[in-house]
Order: C-alpha cells, then structure tokens, then sequence
DNA sequence: GCCAACGTTGGC
DNA sequence: GCCAACGTTGGC
C-alpha cells in the first residue's frame, strides 16, 4: 500500500508548471534542510507513493497537482555546492546530510486554495492546517487522499 | 512588511 | 543537558 505526501515548493522556484515542463516531468527534490522532512523520505518515502503538491510561500498557497515519488532516497548535490544556497559546509560526499528524491507529475489541477482546504472538516487534521506548521513535507492519510481526489479535483 | 511559531545554535 | 537568542518559514 502506497504512502501519500503534501510537500510544498514555492513556485518562484519550482512550480507545478515548471515540474510539468521538464524531461519526463520529473524534478529533484532538492532544498529540503530539516531532519523531519528529510528522514520522511530517507525512511518512509517508497517508489510510487503518492505526493500532493503544495505550492507556498506565494500569493496563492494551495495543491496544485498530483505526482508520484519515482526514485529512492539519495543525496540531495546542492548540499556539496558552495555556489547553491542550500550548500552545507558541513555536509560532503563521503559524509552527505540531505537527501532527496526525484518527483514525477503526474496530474495538474486547478489550485486547491489553502483557505478552501481549511474548510473541510475531513482534512482538518492534516499537519499542513495545523497552527504554525512550517514543515515541507507531511503525510496524508488515506481518507485525506481519498476526500481530495474525489471532492476536489478535477 | 509583519509577525507567530518553530527549529537550530551555542554558551554555560 | 538546558535554554535564550537567533534565523527561517510562510500565511496574511
């Protein structure tokens, strides 16, 4: 049985459209620097998991679209880049900290606006409505997914 | 731009 | 190991 994942990008950086236009519609994951999120994916993410994209930190948060993890957990290169803002200086090669997975879109669909989400009592458990939430990326359980897919998109 | 909430750092 | 200070996240 498939796990199922929010994880937010800020669409400045990549968004759904961005995902959708690269080869095979498949990004990596790259940028995640907190323990939470990364042993999420290093210890629980399987191949073919299903992932809510979430896009935040913009003028219209919300789920954009629907993908799918398509790679283990491996190590995230930005971390070993002194010209990438995620660099490490304390993460190297032999010794990476951050990993990440690569994710393939595999549905796009109209935005699912945060404050719509907030008003469903079926999704009001979920870590991303949680005060103060800041974490990346979170699980969804499988009536979350269920409600989502089958009240909200389309 | 503001600010609440949270995670990390580092002095002790 | 504690915890205050600091930096970051992310909605508004």
């Amino acid at each position: 049985m498939a796990n199922a994942w929010l994880m937010k990008s800020e669409p400045s950086e990549v968004s759904i459209d961005d995902a959708l236009a690269a080869p095979r519609r498949t990004v990596a994951w790259t940028g995640v620097r907190n323990y939470q999120a990364r042993n999420y994916m290093r210890d629980q993410m399987r191949i073919g998991d299903v992932v809510l994209f979430y896009h935040s930190s913009c003028p219209e948060p919300g789920i954009a679209g629907l993908a799918e993890v398509v790679s283990g957990a491996y190590p995230d290169p930005t971390q070993f880049d002194p010209k990438s803002d995620y660099f490490d200086p304390k993460a190297s090669p032999s010794e990476p900290r951050w990993l990440l997975v690569d994710v393939r879109i595999t549905k796009k669909v109209e935005l699912i606006p945060l404050a719509q989400l907030r008003t469903y009592k079926e999704l009001a458990a979920m870590p991303l409505l949680a005060r103060g939430n800041r974490l990346s990326i979170t699980p969804v359980t499988p009536a979350e997914l269920r409600f989502i897919q089958a009240r909200l998109m389309r």
